[in-house]
DNA sequence: CGTCCACGTCTAC
DNA sequence: TAGACCTGGACGG
């Protein structure tokens, strides 16, 4: 579910909710409860991303604390109520403030999954192209030789190591308005087609722009509205196949063989 | 009912 | 390169 534009989206969400705000419980609700005992004194919240990954950093007196989020396929973040806060589904993570209300991370399958003063493990993610572009062109630039990019460009696409915050709506949106065949081999299409890189900056920045990505469970925090955002995207339109992970990939009719 | 599909990533054979 | 994770909506018989 979320990529790139959705996460930068719901960090604003954090951002914009949590300022001036003192928070002082916070709960892992799958297993239990009870807030966390050691981190149960007051701290202030806020928010950055780095492509499809959110980092919470919770500020205490004497310490700063990262939480490590990736929101998997279909989750999403709520400011309730306290006392209403088991109104919601799947909650996974769970910050009371000293107003009575509550931040809540939440989503079902294959929904969010998060860590607590530790990073993910598994192959590390490359720069944001959004925000250090230069680092994200150099990291591809300077390793296209690897076998990475021995792969078709619209597999190659998904690899968070070189193509972080790409997502399935944003692959075959780049391709698309790249107008390029997706069937190539990706070293040939950066080679030929540089500009491509400059796209994996500017249609996510298009996609924020347009309120993100609302296509079927994701609804963006802010009740914004995503009419153009359907027309602009290039998702379940024209053809598809299933990629080498089972995921399916839209292109263009013209490439078809 | 059943079957297929979904904006993602880790882990194990 | 599978399988695991894990829910619910759409669609067909």
């Amino acid at each position: 579910m979320p990529e790139l534009p959705e996460c930068r989206i719901m960090s604003d969400f954090i951002n914009h909710t949590c300022e001036n705000k003192n928070f002082e419980k916070i709960y892992r609700v799958e297993k239990g409860n009870q807030p966390i005992e050691y981190l149960s004194s007051k701290f202030s919240v806020s928010s950055d991303t780095n492509g499809k990954e959110i980092i919470l950093n919770l500020k205490f007196k004497e310490k700063s604390i990262p939480v490590y989020v990736f929101m998997g396929m279909n989750g999403n973040w709520k400011y309730v109520n306290t006392e209403n806060w088991n109104d919601t589904k799947y909650i996974r993570l769970r910050m009371d403030d000293e107003s009575g209300k509550s931040l809540l991370l939440y989503g079902g399958y294959m929904g969010p999954k998060y860590k607590i003063g530790e990073k993910f493990g598994g192959a590390k993610r490359g720069p944001d192209p959004t925000k250090n572009f230069n680092d994200f062109k150099d990291n591809i630039l300077s390793n296209l030789d690897k076998k990475d990019f021995d792969k078709p460009i619209y597999e190659a696409l998904l690899n968070q190591k070189y193509f972080n915050g790409i997502g399935n709506y944003l692959r075959s949106s780049i391709l698309y308005y790249l107008d390029e065949n997706p069937f190539q081999i990706a070293r040939e299409v950066i080679k030929n087609r540089p500009e491509i890189i400059n796209m994996c900056r500017d249609i996510p920045i298009k996609s924020y722009n347009l309120n993100g990505g609302q296509l079927k469970d994701w609804k963006n925090p802010f009740d914004t509205e995503s009419t153009d955002f359907k027309d602009w995207v290039y998702y379940q339109k024209g053809l598809s196949i299933k990629d080498s992970n089972n995921r399916t990939f839209w292109f263009h009719p013209k490439w078809k063989n």
